[in-house]
DNA sequence: AAACTGACTTCTC
DNA sequence: GGAGAAGCCAGTT
């Protein structure tokens, strides 16, 4: 893979990303050791070598709003596929409330 | 090496 | 509450 380590980090967590879960990409960037490199782990997504090894369907914004996704359906399939997971939403965002991803108490 | 771009985040109006 | 602007980071060209 020609991927820079810094992305390999954001996939690694993003795989790590548990089941019915969602993380923020601030989140993710917080776990990589870079709190404002929340773009750089959007770039990451973006490029998404190994889609289906890296859920980046799991990812969404710091409010829960889903964006990017330039897979068919977009967000659209997004959305159904967290609904898949049992990820809760209100409306058109994910409840980060009750579907946040808590990595560590 | 410099500049541009981007699936972000946060503030202010 | 919605829209706009600025700041942040890393990768790619």
């Amino acid at each position: 893979m020609n991927q820079a380590p810094f992305f390999q980090t954001i996939y690694v967590l993003t795989r790590k990303i548990p089941k019915g879960k969602v993380a923020t990409y601030g989140q993710l960037a917080r776990l990589a050791g870079n709190p404002n490199a929340a773009r750089a782990v959007g770039a990451c997504m973006r490029i998404n070598p190994d889609a289906p090894r890296t859920p980046c369907h799991r990812v969404v914004a710091a409010d829960g709003s889903l964006t990017g996704y330039s897979a068919a359906g977009g967000i659209t399939k997004k959305k159904a596929m967290l609904l898949s997971e049992g990820v809760s939403f209100d409306g058109d965002r994910v409840d980060l409330s009750r579907s946040g991803w808590q990595v560590e108490v």
